[in-house]
DNA sequence: CTCCGATCCTGATGGC
DNA sequence: TGCCATCAGGATCGGA
């Protein structure tokens, strides 16, 4: 589920509570997640002061004096701020307290989410691919038109993969097609550079528009304070098979591309 | 290189 | 009710 937008709403939620404060215990309680937890991660946070919390794709980095931890929420994994004391749910699977009294829990139903440690983040296997960030600067139109020049695969394809553009995943794959009126299904080297120039832009705006709302929620994300994203309301495509485009009125369709369930309009995206 | 399919896991949903 | 198949927001891996 989480895509940037979520990952983004998660980050600014947690980060005033902890950043800058010492944790005082990690509470591994299933380390089986989509990698194990190594289990040294509590005697090396243990005392440690957070420095820092950023994003980087859909990771995020917690910085310590020793090192990384790196969080990936998978497909169902949240982060929520907590009350030490409150009753464990049946997903969470880790917690760290502060010495603030905050306390951050990671619940991941289907343990596709990974907590890892590393001394050097950036040259991390998992991190060391990973193309532009959206907002970035050296992503653009001309950047999208490069990378789909020796590739055939669909477009949605391309913008899913995260050595193109990191962050971007099923929901913000459709919207944003739909929003640069581009059909998903287009293979990826028959677009021209002004239309990836449209589509670079939109990637942007689309993403913008759902972190200021809080993300997408469908089933199990919330924000950091448990209330859902909002953007659920604002999707135009993606869940939407059969039902009027809000755009022009023709029926939303469902394709699958990729192995993943696709949205679109036929009358607003060629 | 690129591309495709299998894979990890739980839970919700719908058909019979 | 129960049982079974199908489907989910991710991304790695192995092999063609």
């Amino acid at each position: 589920m989480p895509e940037l937008p979520e990952v983004e709403t998660t980050l600014r939620g947690i980060k005033p509570w902890i950043c800058g404060h010492i944790v005082q215990q990690v509470q591994i309680h299933n380390r089986h997640l989509r990698w194990p937890v190594p289990d040294s991660l509590a005697k090396i946070l243990t005392g440690q002061r957070l420095q820092e919390l950023r994003r980087r794709g859909k990771y995020l980095l917690f910085d310590f004096p020793p090192g990384t931890m790196l969080v990936h929420l998978g497909m169902s994994g949240s982060l929520r701020l907590t009350e030490s004391t409150a009753p464990l749910r049946k997903h969470d699977h880790l917690q760290w307290t502060f010495e603030n009294g905050s306390s951050l829990r990671l619940e991941d139903p289907r343990r596709f989410g990974c907590v890892l440690f590393t001394t050097d983040p950036f040259s991390h296997p998992l991190l060391k691919s990973l193309g532009p960030e959206p907002f970035s600067s050296t992503f653009n139109g001309n950047w999208l038109y490069q990378q789909a020049a020796r590739r055939r695969v669909a477009v949605k394809i391309l913008i899913m993969d995260h050595r193109v553009v990191t962050g971007v995943g099923n929901i913000y794959a459709c919207e944003a097609l739909f929003n640069a009126g581009i059909d998903p299904r287009r293979p990826c080297n028959r677009i021209s550079e002004q239309r990836y120039q449209r589509l670079a832009m939109v990637i942007c705006s689309t993403l913008e528009q759902a972190i200021r709302a809080g993300g997408t929620t469908l089933r199990d994300f919330h924000q950091a304070d448990g209330r859902p994203g909002y953007f659920t309301q604002l999707l135009q495509v993606y869940g939407r098979n059969q039902q009027a485009c809000l755009c022009c009125e023709q029926p939303i369709r469902q394709v699958v591309i990729g192995q993943r369930s696709s949205y679109y309009c036929p009358g607003c995206q060629k």
